[in-house]
DNA sequence: CGTGTAGAAATTATAGATAATTTGAGATCA
DNA sequence: TGATCTCAAATTATCTATAATTTCTACACG
């Protein structure tokens, strides 16, 4: 009756399975067995081949020929690479989001910006940034790069998680005020530059405090 | 024993049929139904589906809940987008890629634009063109940007196949030769400032030919 | 002429069979 | 005694075969 029809069970275990990954409850490495999978979703486990092959395009696993899945590894390397590509693509979306930019969608942009600072946990923080970011390039209309973007974002999420898991404190983003205000001038070149500064990496000031010195590495990622 | 058993049976599948989506075989919007792809490959269904979750993935396809997978569509609209995104990525790659150029590496470009020069059918000229651009982007060794650009290349060639089927006479890539020459004089911003421009949608000289007028619009694809 | 219902076809999911890889115990050799 | 090699058993991935919803189509009926 209130079972979600209008999807299949596949993507149903995908966005489960993603969830997991991007959070951190699947560490890094861990072998995915799609008959544990398979009986835990009390499926079969041709959906759950299905939904691997997903996580695989979406870069949150790897799969050896016949050797099985495992949740996608990833060092500062990578991470590097996902920000750039982020921040070029962002970049580029924005520039197209511009002209169909309205004081109604700016405002809901503020909105999430408002919501990212007042969070008090990362979840919470990452959704209302992720919003932020979905708002603004939304207007572009190009769905190949949306989606492109969104993947990235999965990405950005699981460094974000995996660095800041147990300590966090809340941290008022002020690169989403000034693409704002930039915007609202028409200053949309201005805007696209402040974008992919705050989205690329720029972590060359590490600031070591008493708890660990990595977490400073990863506070970049917008 | 010739059986090539590096890969799965399913992303063989999931090769053949990009192959012929991205060559026009399978033209746009065509229904693909498991059961006779599989009958084709001597498979069971199981299979195919994990290759249409690829070929969705990588945007060759589009899958309706229940009600099957059919080649994607594609408009002016989406050219523009693929090749924008291009554009993007394939200037963050040659940036990182610079550092890391060697004469032989150069010399192998050359070669493989001199191929596309004196290719005389558009097969043969997209596998060369393909090459001259994976040969001085590789070596930026950023996995997952080289990955995402080669899926946009097989996006790029649908296009230039399905324009160019009939019609097509041989000519040379001034850019090409351009970028090689900046990037032999250490210019690496110069080379990546022509990839820009050299990739990205500049159809704006439609030149009209007594044969179809359509083929202009898309020529610029490189 | 529109609607509703049977029949056909296709997608989705399950269960079972096959093949390959990993694991572990025992034997052999240094 | 310790290490390595071999071979068998178990584990796991891959594929085939089959069943069950769902959608599409055609035809009759109001």
């Amino acid at each position: 009756m209130n079972k979600e029809r209008d999807d299949t069970l596949a993507s149903r275990i995908s966005r489960v399975l993603a969830e997991r990954i991007i959070s951190g409850v699947l560490p890094p490495g861990e072998r995915l067995r799609q008959d544990h999978v398979a009986e835990e979703f009390g499926a079969s486990h041709v959906p759950v081949r299905e939904a691997f092959r997903r996580l695989e395009a979406q870069g949150l696993a790897v799969s050896e020929p016949r050797r099985g899945v495992r949740v996608a590894a990833f060092d500062l390397k990578e991470v590097r690479e996902v920000a750039e590509m982020r921040a070029a693509l962002e970049v580029l979306a924005l520039r197209h989001a511009v002209p169909h930019l309205t004081p109604a969608i700016l405002d809901r942009a503020e909105a999430a910006t408002a919501a990212a600072d007042s969070s008090r946990d990362v979840r919470s923080w990452e959704a209302a940034n992720r919003a932020f970011h979905r708002i603004i390039l939304e207007p572009c209309s190009m769905p190949r790069l949306l989606a492109a973007i969104d993947d990235l974002h999965a990405a950005s999420a699981r460094f974000l998680f995996s660095a800041w898991r147990s300590s966090w404190e809340a941290r008022t983003d002020h690169d989403h005020r000034a693409i704002l205000t930039a915007l609202r001038q028409g200053k949309g070149e201005e805007a696209a530059a402040i974008l992919g500064r705050h989205v690329g990496w720029i972590g060359k000031t590490p600031v070591r405090t008493a708890a660990g010195e990595v977490r400073d590495a990863f506070s970049i990622i917008g």
